[in-house]
DNA sequence: AGTAACATACTACTCGGAATGTTGGACCGT
DNA sequence: ACGGTCCAACATTCCGAGTAGTATGTTACT
């Protein structure tokens, strides 16, 4: 009980003016890609070490746990979602082009943030059940929330195209799931090719964003 | 060198005509049951045990080692799926309503076995690059192409429905894997209510099912 | 009495986390 | 200018818990 729940490593809670040395997100950006490759239990701390060329210090001098890191990868990940998608919310188009705009600025946002996307895909929940410390499932709490704020933004949308007439949807719930689903799991059968150029990615982007909107019907 | 590939535990290659006693079913079942809950690193051959009011002993006497019975369970999974969508190929019907059909079948097998497809849910990919026996890839590899093969299921169904008209799909490729991204993800957020009715499970079923065909248009 | 189907007991090893050691630079007082 | 000291930012070393896999009983059925 007489842990100190607001600690920095886990709520991340101070931001300093100065970009101080972002050897904090170094090591964010070094976990998501040993997650990515290795799962979240493969990747050990020693993993995420050597892909900055250092040790297990460097890590826990900034991370109280390897839980932190998840956390912090998973806190990086969505605000990548938000930063992109925010933006369009406020955009004075149409209820179906304004969809279809969120839905491909998210599918760039998976390509170009693949390893905190991977990360974080089907990690929530489960590790909800193994948390121990109160303080851990506070966080997570925390994450999930932040995970359904997101999603919101698209059933806001999708609500206010039904309220115009321009989009028929019977259930949004279902559709919202729908929607997020498709374009999350991106994730799992994108590969970064490297000879692919910045036109050939929004193209695909693209073409699942019309997809992910528009159906397979004529 | 000295390995010989083709074990039973592996590859699974003797399917007795007696029912035997399906103990072996029972760990397949207990083991889904435990990586849904856990996850595949954090559930333990003591918990599959657990489940089964057993020990490791008799897990370890049908099952050569965890990942073996992580291949069963993901081979089951996909047997699921194929028993629930295969016949409905061969159906007589317009290509968009066998295609509504099949994601209909598709959401119901999710959800009637769901350990199963939660347990398989994003580990194929990183296991290929854990695994370290080229017995193991050669599985993998497998279960790999298996899944490729159903999804195929719906990429000739769109195929046809193009060729005949009914649909409209710029991208088959595209649109097949926005369509299983849209209805695996259910298993990510559908929850097992004991209270709710067979009508209703059926019901989502159905509206998941108009969704991924649909669209949000009207 | 032989073997399938387990249970029991044990081992080897990984890995998270902590304790401790090292260093380079900032900020002093003089 | 300069020796001192204080601390952030690491590196090194170590430990112990947990766990996959093994080796060895035990039993019941054929």
């Amino acid at each position: 009980m007489d842990e100190h729940i607001d600690d920095d490593t886990l709520t991340d809670a101070t931001e300093g003016a100065a970009p101080k040395h972002d050897s904090r997100r170094e090591i964010i950006e070094a976990a998501a890609q040993c997650f990515m490759l290795k799962g979240l239990d493969k990747a050990t701390m020693d993993d995420i070490a050597d892909v900055l060329g250092a040790t297990k210090g460097r890590v826990y001098h900034h991370f109280r746990s390897k839980n932190a890191i998840y956390f912090a990868v998973y806190r990086q990940a969505m605000q990548y979602c938000f930063d992109a998608v925010t933006p369009l919310i406020s955009l004075n188009t149409s209820s179906i082009s304004k969809l279809e705009l969120m839905a491909h600025a998210h599918a760039r946002v998976m390509m170009d943030t693949l390893p905190y996307q991977r990360s974080i895909r089907l990690g929530v929940e489960v590790y909800l059940r193994g948390s121990t410390t109160e303080a851990e499932r506070a966080v997570l709490r925390e994450l999930i929330t932040l995970r359904n704020d997101y999603e919101n933004l698209y059933r806001e949308v999708l609500r206010a195209g039904v309220a115009q007439g321009e989009l028929d949807v019977p259930n949004i719930e279902i559709a919202s799931r729908a929607l997020m689903g498709a374009l999350n799991g991106l994730v799992d059968w994108y590969r970064i090719r490297p000879d692919q150029s910045e036109g050939e990615r929004d193209a695909l982007a693209r073409a699942l964003a019309h997809a992910v909107v528009h159906g397979t019907t004529a």
